[in-house]
RNA sequence: GGCCCCAUAGUGAAGCGGUUAACACACCAGCCUUUCACGCUGGCGACGCGGGUUCGAAUCCCGCUGGGGUCACCA
């Protein structure tokens, strides 16, 4: 969809306070990001939380951690102020009442005294009769008179905006141009009884204040562009340019949501994806280069460079969980080894593996000798025999052994190797040699010096996995092996 | 159910009326190799269906089907 950004670019995000951020909302947050960046624009943060029975304790610091985290920072917002302050739709009450007073005297809005529970019949009512939903507009030609009698009678009203039967159309740059008709909508309260806006509305009234002029965000607010559209025309405001992008699907094409899967960003951090591995990844979820490219390992430089409205896809997009992991192994592989040994000691902890006081020399040699073999920085526990005495599988060893004397092949490595300079390339030397002088297959040797340093089949090559393990601790496990069989 | 959006391999996608229909992940096979992993090479695999328009449709139009979104005094 080829349609110039309005200049200077101010985009927004919009997130309630519901707590950690969504992947979802990080996508979307990303692409802002993005196309602020790209054009020296301004990137706004705000906080609609105008619902106050959702608004959780800390919840707003959750989302700010979120996003963080992934290294997306905002120029405007709740804890940064701004030029259009306040950032949070709570404080910004009186300016929403001063529109909502402006629609009523003009004559485009109108008090409803329905209740709840009346809406909730005529809703039920039209479900039956299998018309359109929509309110009837019945406080629509209420007189002043009439009006009077219900609030003396206590009621406290509603406000509702006229909506005019006629197509409502909007040009969205990632879809092109989407239509409704309006007579299907009914008018709808803008203003709740209790004073508070209602999102729709107040998401106009801030957007045209803080002079946002692309709108773009989730696929879910395609059927809320049309109501603000007429709130937009209602107040005379001009219409920003719309983007709206696909939703993230779960592997059954379903809604993303917690019961399936991770959906916050922070639990992504837990499980030990690199913020740069989820940019990257979001980033490739409903867009990509449109050329041809390598692999698709990109940083936040190349996409700054490469992302573009044009090639965001209309369509929604299966997270695949595969793909991210493939793009973390990738990124962790990238990293400087006492980068990952820093990123690793949390994992490293959580497992039990490391206290509080370690050694980040030594963590370093670790990392760099499992860098390639850790899809996810939590695998680090795979690896718990560099800090810990594994068990040694006796039976394991034997089968590997057949007929072959494990005490003897054991002792002659330990003799081999006792009094050597602990190095890599020195072991590997001293411990071939034995292997010739016994008369092992390789396997047979180095399959079972695997078992009894390692408890398992699997490791990093054996002799810098040796190393790591330091020469005291390789001495001991072999003797103690050597002992069992 | 109404309205709206979407539809290329299992997944993400390129394609913009004429292509042997890219590429990436996953999967399979081989190579490398002390195991695993990395890396390399190769392979499997797609235009949802039906009508048009056109000399020619993955590309344009219509219908259907399927998936998704949304219909609150939620955001």
């Amino acid at each position: 969809m080829v349609m110039e950004l309005r200049k200077p670019v101010r985009v927004r995000m919009a997130p309630s306070p519901t707590g950690d951020a969504h992947v979802g909302h990080a996508r979307t947050t990303l692409y802002n990001y993005l196309l602020a960046r790209q054009h020296g624009g301004t990137f706004i943060l705000r906080i609609d939380d105008t619902d106050t029975k959702r608004n959780v304790e800390e919840a707003e610091t959750g989302v700010y951690r979120g996003l963080r985290w992934l290294g997306l920072d905002w120029d405007e917002g709740p804890d940064k102020g701004g030029p259009h302050a306040p950032y949070r739709q709570s404080e910004r009450l009186p300016i929403y009442h001063k529109y909502v007073k402006q629609l009523l005297e003009s004559g485009k809005a109108y008090e409803c005294f329905c209740t709840p529970e009346e809406l909730e019949a005529e809703r039920e009512a039209q479900q039956e009769a299998k018309v359109d939903i929509k309110y009837s507009g019945k406080c629509r030609h209420l007189t002043e008179a009439e009006r009077e009698e219900l609030r003396a009678a206590g009621r406290v009203p509603t406000v509702r905006l006229k909506v005019p039967d006629k197509k409502i159309g909007f040009h969205d740059l990632v879809r092109g141009w989407i239509e409704a008709d309006g007579s299907l909508i009914g008018d709808f309260i803008i203003l709740k009884s209790n004073g508070i806006p209602v999102y729709n509305f107040a998401t106009v009234i801030d957007d045209h204040l803080m002079q946002i002029n692309q709108v773009t965000r989730g696929a879910e607010h395609i059927s809320n562009t049309f109501p603000q559209i007429l709130i937009y025309q209602a107040l005379g405001f001009e219409i920003p340019q719309f983007a709206h992008f696909s939703l993230m699907l779960n592997e059954d094409r379903s809604k993303m949501s917690k019961r399936k899967g991770a959906t916050f960003v922070g639990q992504y951090a837990e499980m030990g994806y690199l913020p740069e591995a989820m940019i990257n990844f979001l980033a490739f979820l409903g867009w990509s280069p449109g050329e041809e490219v390598v692999d698709e390992i990109m940083d936040m430089d190349d996409l700054l460079e490469k992302f573009s409205l044009e090639h965001c896809s209309a369509s929604n997009a299966v997270f695949d969980i595969k793909k991210l992991d493939w793009i973390n192994a990738k990124w962790i592989r990238r990293l400087e080894p006492a980068d990952l040994a820093q990123r690793l000691v949390p994992f490293l902890q959580k497992a039990g593996f490391i206290g509080d006081d370690y050694d980040l020399d030594h963590l370093t040699k670790v990392a760099s000798l499992i860098q390639e073999r850790l899809p996810r920085l939590d695998a680090v526990r795979d690896f718990h025999y560099l800090f810990l005495e594994p068990e040694v599988p006796t039976t394991e060893i034997k089968k590997v052994l057949k007929d072959k004397d494990g005490q003897a092949g054991l002792q002659a490595v330990i003799a081999a190797t006792e009094s050597l300079p602990w190095q890599e390339a020195e072991l590997e030397t001293a411990i071939r040699q034995t292997q010739a002088e016994l008369g092992w297959s390789t396997k047979e040797l180095f399959m079972t010096l695997r078992l009894a340093l390692c408890g398992g089949k699997v490791s990093p090559p054996l002799f810098s996995t040796m190393e790591v393990i330091g020469k005291e601790r390789v001495i001991r496990r072999l003797q103690a092996a050597a002992a069992l069989l």
